[in-house]
DNA sequence: ATAGGGTTAG
C-alpha cells in the first residue's frame, strides 16, 4: 500500500514538477521497485523509463511560458533538459531566437544541432531558420536551407517561399529573389512586401512603383503598415516629394486600422521622408501629430534637421527630448547632436555630449564614436581626437578615416599618410571617403608623387569615376601645379556637381588664368549649371589674381543683379582684394565704407597688404586703426602692419607693432617651404641647417648670391631688417626657407628640370626678387606656390608681374 | 523606421 502510494505519488510529481525532479525521479524509481521486488504495474514502469507524450506537452507549455515572458535563457535552460526534444520544442527556440539580431546566432546553432540529433525539421522550421540567415546575412546556410526544402517537397509552400525571398533579398542576391517570386504558386501581402523591400533595398524606384501598381491591381491586395515602411525610405532618397506627399495622403484616406506600433514605424518613416526632401515643417508636423513616439521617431527628426543643415534647431530638438528624460536618447541621436556641435563649433557641447555617451553606457558605439572623433578633429583639438581614438576599442574604416581626415584638417599632411598606411597594415580597407580625406593632403603638401600614387589607387580600387573622388584629384593636381592634368580629369568625368566647376575654376585662378576661369565660368552657364556664392569667390579672385579689375566688378554686379545671390562676407573680402591688388586702394577704401556688412578684420587685412606693396603709409595707418577698434583677432595683421612701416624706413614705429604684438600675445606660424623629390618630402624653415646635405645647400645658395649681386641684386633692407626678433631665430632672413629649399632642388634634379617649391606662407619680396634672378642665371624654371597662388618664374621674369 | 568619416573658397 504503501509503496503503491509512493510510486503514485512520484508519478504525479514527474507529471506536475520541474524537469529537474522528473528526471530524478524516473531515475529512482525502477531503482526502488527494484530492490523492493515489488510488482508494478505497465503504466507506472512506462511512466519512468519513456516520459509519456503527456509529459512532452508539459515541457511544451512550460517552454512557450518562458518564451513569451522573453526569458530566453531559461528556456534554454529548460530545453537541455529534455532527454530528447521533439521537432515541435526547437522549432519553438529557433522561433524565438530568430527573432532578434542578437540571438540569432543561436537559432543557427540550434537548427544545425536538430539536423545532428536527427530530429527531422518540417514546414515550421525552415521560415525561422531563414529568417535567422536573413538577420545574419549567411547565404551559404540560406543556400543549404533551400535545397533541403526543396528535396522535402516544399516548392509551394507560401510561408516558406517568402522566408526565402526575404534571406535572398537581406543577402543582396536579387536574382534568387526575384526568381522566388515568380515561382510561387500563391503569393499573400507579406511576399508582395517582402519583394517591395527587395527593390527599396537595391534603390530601384521605378521597379518598386511598378510593383506597387501590380499587386494592387493583379492581386488586389491593399498596401499595409509593412508596405508602406518598404516604400517610403525609398521615396525619401529619391528626394521626390509629391509622391511622399500621395502616400501620405493614402495613410490619411485609406484609414488604416494600424496598431500603435505600427503607428510609430509610418509615423517616423513619414517624417524622415519629409525632412529628407527638405520639407522640415512638414516632418515636423508629422512628429507633432504622432501619438506615440519612440527613440528612432526622435532621431529621426533630429537627424532631419542636421541634414538640411539647421543645427540650432536640430540642437533644440534634442534638448526638448532630454528634457523627456533619457528613455528617448540613444547612439543615434547623439551622433546627429555632435555633427550639429561640429559644424556650430560648440566645443563646450560636444563635451557634454562626450560625458552623456559615457555615462549613457552607449559609448561602444561606434557611429557615436565616430561623430565624436570627428567634432574634436573639426574643433581643432587633434590630440584629443588622437587620444579617442587610440581608446576605441574596436575601429573600422570610418573611424581611422575621420583621424585621417581630422590630421588634414588641423594642417598636419604627413601624419595623415601614415594613418593611411596603419589602416591598411590593420587589414582595414580604405573606401571613397577615405581617398577624398586622404588625396588633399597631397594637396596641401603640393606632392605630385603622392598625389599620383593615390589616383592609380583609386583607379585600382574602382573609385575614378567617383564626382567626389573627381573633385579631390582635380584639385590637388591644380595645387601640385599640373593645371594641365586637372582638365583632363575634369573632361574625363562621367558627372559633374557644383563643387567640380568651382574646383576646376578656382584651379585656374591660382595659376593666374583669369581669362580660361571666366570661359569656364560661361560654359558652366551655358550647360545649366547654376552658380553658387562659392563660384563667385572662386571667379572673382582668379580675376583678382590676374589683374582682370574690370572684370571681377562686372561678376560681383553680376552675382546679385542676374544670379539673385547676396554677398557674403567672403564675397567683400575678394572684392577688397581686386580692387586693392590692382592698385585702386582709395577705391576699395571706399568699397569697404559702402558695404551693408560690417567689415570684418579680414576685409581690411586685404587692404592693409596692399598699402604695404604700393606703400601707401598714411591709408595703411588708417586701417590698421580700423582694425584695433575691430579687436585682436588675426595673426597676421600685425606683420602687416609692422611691414608697411619698416618698408618706409620707419622701424622704431615698426618694432612697436611688434612689441603690441608681442603683448598680445600673437604667435606668427614660422614659414616653411618643402620639395618633393622622387617622391619624398624635403622640409626647410629659415636658416635651417638640419638637412643631411645641408652644407652643401647653404654652399650653393651661396655661390648663387654672390653671381647674382654681380648682375645688380641688392637684398631688399626693408625685407631683412623688419623683424629683429625673427631675425635672430631664424638667423638671417637671406636665408629665408623658400631659398633654402630651390638650393636644394638645384642640387638634386637635373638640369632641365623644373624646380617645383612649396610654402605656407607668402614668397617674400626679397625672395622673388633673388627667385627671378636665380631662374635667369641658371636657366631653370621654377615654381613656388604659396599660401595665395603659384609664382611661375622662367628667364628672370614671374608670372604674377610683381603683385603678389 | 533613424545613424558615423569626405571634395570647392583666403
Amino acid at each position: 500500500m504503501r509503496h503503491r502510494s509512493l510510486a503514485a505519488a512520484a508519478a504525479s510529481a514527474s507529471a506536475s514538477g520541474s524537469g529537474t525532479i522528473r528526471r530524478n525521479v524516473a531515475l529512482l524509481l525502477p531503482l526502488f521497485y527494484q530492490r523492493h521486488h515489488r510488482r508494478f504495474s505497465f503504466t507506472t514502469v512506462a511512466c519512468c523509463l519513456h516520459p509519456p507524450p503527456f509529459e512532452s506537452t508539459e515541457d511544451q507549455a512550460s517552454l512557450q511560458g518562458h518564451i513569451a515572458r522573453g526569458e530566453l535563457s531559461r528556456a534554454r535552460h529548460l530545453f537541455d533538459e529534455i532527454p530528447s526534444p521533439d521537432v515541435r520544442a526547437y522549432n519553438d527556440l529557433i522561433r524565438a531566437y530568430s527573432s532578434s539580431l542578437s540571438t540569432a546566432i543561436d537559432g543557427l546553432y540550434l537548427y544545425r544541432l536538430m539536423l545532428r540529433h536527427r530530429v527531422a525539421p518540417n514546414n515550421y522550421t525552415f521560415p525561422f531558420a531563414l529568417k535567422a540567415c536573413s538577420a545574419l546575412a549567411d547565404l551559404h546556410c540560406g543556400r543549404t536551407i533551400h535545397r533541403h526544402t526543396l528535396h522535402m517537397g516544399l516548392h509551394a509552400d507560401l510561408f516558406i517561399s517568402t522566408a526565402l525571398l526575404d534571406m535572398y533579398v537581406k543577402c543582396s542576391c536579387f536574382p534568387d529573389a526575384t526568381h522566388v517570386f515568380a515561382t510561387m504558386p500563391t503569393r499573400d501581402l507579406v511576399a508582395w512586401n517582402a519583394m517591395l523591400a527587395g527593390y527599396a533595398h537595391h534603390g530601384m524606384y521605378h521597379d518598386a512603383l511598378t510593383h506597387l501598381v501590380t499587386m494592387q491591381a493583379q492581386a488586389r491586395l491593399r498596401p499595409n503598415a509593412s508596405t508602406l515602411v518598404a516604400l517610403l525610405p525609398l521615396l525619401a532618397q529619391q528626394g521626390v516629394l509629391a509622391q511622399g506627399t500621395s502616400v501620405h495622403a493614402y495613410c490619411i484616406r485609406a484609414c488604416l486600422h494600424l496598431k500603435v506600433t505600427d503607428r510609430v514605424l509610418v509615423g517616423t518613416a513619414l517624417l524622415d521622408m519629409y525632412a529628407k526632401c527638405g520639407s522640415l515643417a512638414y516632418a515636423r508636423r508629422v512628429f507633432d501629430a504622432m501619438p506615440m513616439r519612440n527613440e528612432v521617431t526622435w532621431s529621426a527628426l533630429i537627424g532631419g534637421f542636421v541634414l538640411c543643415g539647421r543645427m540650432t534647431q536640430a540642437f533644440s530638438l534634442f534638448k526638448d527630448m532630454l528634457a523627456l528624460g533619457l528613455c528617448f536618447l540613444s547612439p543615434t541621436s547623439i551622433a546627429s547632436a555632435l555633427r550639429a556641435c561640429a559644424v556650430l563649433d560648440d566645443l563646450r557641447m560636444g563635451e557634454q555630449l562626450h560625458a552623456l555617451l559615457a555615462k549613457s553606457c552607449v559609448h561602444a558605439d561606434l557611429t557615436a564614436g565616430n561623430s565624436l572623433l570627428s567634432m574634436y578633429a573639426k574643433a581643432g583639438l587633434i590630440d584629443q581626437a588622437i587620444a579617442f581614438f587610440d581608446e576605441l576599442a574596436v575601429k573600422d574604416n570610418v573611424s581611422y578615416s575621420a583621424l585621417l581626415s581630422g590630421y588634414v584638417q588641423n594642417g598636419r599632411a604627413e601624419e595623415a599618410f601614415l594613418v593611411f598606411k596603419k589602416m591598411q597594415a590593420c587589414n582595414v580597407e580604405p573606401d571613397v571617403a577615405t581617398m577624398v580625406s586622404l588625396i588633399p593632403a597631397c594637396s596641401h603638401l603640393a606632392a605630385l608623387q603622392h598625389g599620383r600614387c593615390s589616383h592609380g589607387f583609386v583607379i585600382i580600387r574602382g573609385f575614378a569615376s567617383e564626382t567626389s573622388i573627381c573633385n579631390a584629384l582635380l584639385d590637388m593636381y591644380a595645387k601640385c601645379g599640373r593645371i594641365d592634368l586637372s582638365r583632363q580629369v575634369f573632361n574625363m568625368m562621367p558627372s559633374r556637381d557644383i563643387v567640380s566647376w568651382n574646383t576646376m575654376i578656382a584651379g585656374y585662378g591660382l595659376h593666374g588664368l583669369g581669362k580660361e576661369a571666366t570661359a569656364l565660368f560661361l560654359e558652366m552657364s551655358n550647360q545649366g549649371f547654376a552658380p553658387d556664392g562659392v563660384t563667385f569667390i572662386c571667379l572673382i579672385s582668379a580675376c583678382s589674381h590676374s589683374g582682370l579689375v574690370t572684370e571681377g566688378k562686372h561678376w560681383f554686379h553680376e552675382m546679385t543683379h542676374r544670379y539673385g545671390l547676396t554677398p557674403r562676407m567672403e564675397h567683400y573680402i575678394c572684392m577688397v582684394d581686386l580692387l586693392s591688388r590692382g592698385g585702386f586702394l582709395n577705391e576699395a577704401y571706399e568699397f569697404i565704407q559702402s558695404m551693408p556688412l560690417r567689415a570684418d578684420v579680414r576685409v581690411w587685412a586685404a587692404l592693409l597688404g596692399a598699402c604695404r606693396v604700393y606703400k601707401n603709409i598714411d591709408l595703411g595707418k588708417r586701417v590698421s586703426r580700423m582694425i584695433e577698434e575691430l579687436g585682436p583677432e588675426g595673426t597676421g595683421n600685425f606683420v602687416l602692419l609692422s611691414n608697411i612701416y619698416s618698408a618706409a624706413g620707419r622701424f622704431d614705429e615698426a618694432a612697436e607693432v611688434r612689441i603690441i604684438q608681442k603683448v598680445k600675445g600673437f604667435k606668427k606660424s614660422p614659414g616653411c617651404s618643402w620639395i618633393e623629390i622622387n617622391g619624398s618630402l624635403h622640409a626647410f624653415v629659415g636658416g635651417d641647417q638640419s638637412h643631411p646635405q645641408s652644407p652643401k645647400i647653404y654652399q650653393e645658395l651661396d655661390n648663387i648670391l654672390a653671381g647674382i649681386k654681380k648682375l645688380g641684386y641688392h637684398p631688399d633692407t626693408s625685407f631683412v631688417l623688419h623683424d629683429v626678433e625673427e631675425e635672430e631665430k631664424e638667423k638671417t632672413l637671406i636665408y629665408h626657407s623658400e631659398k633654402l629649399a630651390i638650393a636644394y632642388g638645384i642640387l638634386s634634379t637635373s638640369e632641365n628640370k623644373t624646380i617645383f617649391v612649396t610654402k605656407n606662407l607668402r614668397v617674400c619680396g626679397d625672395c622673388h626678387t633673388v627667385i627671378k634672378h636665380i631662374s635667369l642665371v641658371r636657366r631653370r624654371d621654377i615654381i613656388v606656390r604659396d599660401a595665395n597662388r603659384f609664382h611661375h618664374f622662367k628667364n628672370g621674369q614671374c608670372s604674377c608681374g610683381d603683385f603678389w
